[in-house]
RNA sequence: CGGAGUGUGGCUCAGCUUGGUAGAGCGCUACGUUCGGGACGUAGAGGCCGCAGGUUCGAAUCCUGUCACUCCGACCA
């Protein structure tokens, strides 16, 4: 990576704020703004459309599984919400309630979804009977509020888009392959059209969902240094089946509970995006998610013939399959130039009375700026090429990234001094305690586990933090 | 929830100390000249100064309360 020069002042350059440079760029690329409401965000054209594009892809390799969409109510009554004990003690401080409907006090409250576990297993309980009646694998697009203390776009907010997939099986085995098919449908998804690479592994004890018996995470590392979990799929046994009821008759007649899985991804990856991809001049977007591919700019379009070159060169495009728009507008090209890099669209096309002569355009990459000149009679198919290698290099920097900020530790002073040095994943030894998840979080200045991955490594005999023997190897890092 | 900070045209902010009825830059609109990295000129539009009380002849400015936002911390699937 090259040194970059800084195009667009309006944006703080991210090693001087990063939390800055971060909140300038979601304003600058238009993708949100704030609400009268805190926590609740207007999702803007540009930002919701990148949602869309998640939805898009990510349905349809839930649809490739098997899942079936459909959607539950947002509101749950209060007895619901309280049948799982664990479950409504991990929720309870983060739940609005509506107490009114019209001019009268309601005569039982109802909670605002923070989830719908509850729900699903509410549906379940009154309409399962039999083995044919499983598995369900359902999911649902929509909205959940949780009345978060501190917000911040995209990554933390009171009211935030998610899908919620929920499942029921009639076997432990089936249920907990469910769990981790999904998990790997998000890690593929993220890493294949996101271009973010992760660090997969399953929760610890205490940073598992609230009533779950196994919570599997895909882990990110921002720029910053700092993990996002960027989504979960959990396993839950049949904690939930048994207290909402859901039994059902095998072929012999015999009454089973059911076991149970759910697992969702939010917008708060937008925020990943923004922070693994972006950079001084904002948003970068991977290719496969960008909702335009190409933005045709036009130089000198006053001049004779460019405007209609241009034009051409835009349903060429589109005709052969790319989300291309072209800038027309009586802007200057240097103006253009910056807010297509602002919107992280990936590639522009430059086109002037220089082009036209000798039957090429520039294509400019958004990630490395690099300048191509491709003749007008292969843009159809070259444009494809160098959107494929751009999505493939974006992954491979981020890679870089990340393996050059994962380290190992086997002492705390270690621990300590990496967390100083080079913020990122540390790999320590742990002896499966919450006590030394406590110690080294107040030690490290706010490290948690991330999560024990599916290949641990054997670093040493004893845990880093108390030195009683070592039960997993885990990641700890700084998180959002 | 604790600490710090900020609320004034769409945006960034000045004005507040020492009260006299609101300014700048950018953006926006129109026209003209421009056009290969955020062009320039001319003419315009746009604000009951977050909200509510109070003090005062008079409040953006002083006082009280309140709300929102930002950052840090705590908390948090």
């Amino acid at each position: 990576m090259g040194k970059e020069k800084k195009l667009v002042e309006s944006i703080t350059s991210r090693e001087k704020d990063f939390a800055q440079w971060y909140t300038d760029v979601v304003r600058e690329a238009k993708l949100c703004d704030y609400s009268g409401v805190k926590g609740c965000l207007n999702y803007l054209p540009n930002g919701y459309a990148i949602w869309e594009k998640i939805q898009a892809d990510l349905d349809r390799r839930f649809k490739d599984t098997g899942v079936e969409n459909v959607y539950l109510p947002v509101l749950i009554p209060e007895a619901l919400l309280q049948k799982e004990a664990d479950h409504i003690e991990g929720f309870a401080p983060e739940v609005a309630w509506v107490t009114q409907g019209g001019l009268e006090p309601l005569q039982e409250k109802f909670c605002i979804r923070p989830t719908s576990e509850t729900l699903f297993c509410d549906v379940w309980s009154k309409t399962v009977q039999s083995y044919r009646d499983l598995p369900k694998v359902w999911n649902q697009w929509c909205s959940v509020l949780r009345w978060e203390k501190t917000t911040r776009p995209f990554l933390r907010s009171r009211e935030f888009l998610w899908q919620e997939g929920h499942t029921i099986h009639a076997t432990f085995e089936e249920a907990e392959q469910r769990t981790l098919l999904m998990r790997d449908v998000y890690r593929d998804f993220i890493q294949e059209d996101l271009a973010i690479p992760l660090v997969c592994g399953r929760k610890t004890e205490s940073e598992k969902f609230a009533g779950a018996q196994d919570t599997y995470t895909v882990e990110a590392l921002m720029h910053d240094g700092k993990a996002l979990q960027s989504a979960t799929s959990h396993f839950f046994g049949k904690a939930f089946p048994d207290a909402f009821e859901i039994k059902y008759s095998d072929k012999n007649n015999e009454l089973h509970s059911v076991y149970e899985t759910s697992w969702g991804l939010s917008t708060r990856i937008i925020g990943a995006i923004i922070m693994v991809h972006g950079d001084d001049s904002g948003l970068v977007l991977p290719p496969r998610i960008a909702p335009i591919q190409t933005r045709v700019i036009p130089i000198a379009q006053h001049k004779e013939g460019v405007l209609e070159k241009a034009q051409e060169l835009l349903h060429a495009l589109q005709t052969a399959g790319y989300t291309a728009r072209i800038d027309d507008s009586d802007k200057a090209p240097g103006w253009k130039f910056s807010e297509q890099e602002i919107l992280g669209i990936p590639t522009r096309i430059e086109i002037g009375p220089k082009d036209i002569e000798k039957n090429q355009v520039v294509v400019v990459r958004r990630d490395t700026r690099e300048k191509i000149v491709v003749s007008l009679d292969e843009i159809t198919v070259r444009l494809g090429e160098i959107l494929e290698t751009m999505q493939k290099e974006m992954f491979e920097r981020a890679k870089t990234f990340l393996d050059a900020h994962i380290d190992t530790a086997v002492t705390m002073d270690e621990m300590n001094q990496k967390f100083q040095e080079n913020r990122g994943f540390i790999k320590a030894m742990w002896c499966g305690e919450e006590n030394c998840e406590d110690e080294i979080k107040a030690q490290t200045g706010g490290a948690s586990s991330r999560c024990i991955p599916d290949d641990e490594e054997q670093l040493s005999e004893v845990c880093v933090c108390c030195g009683k023997p070592a039960k997993h190897m885990v990641y700890w890092g700084k998180s959002y």
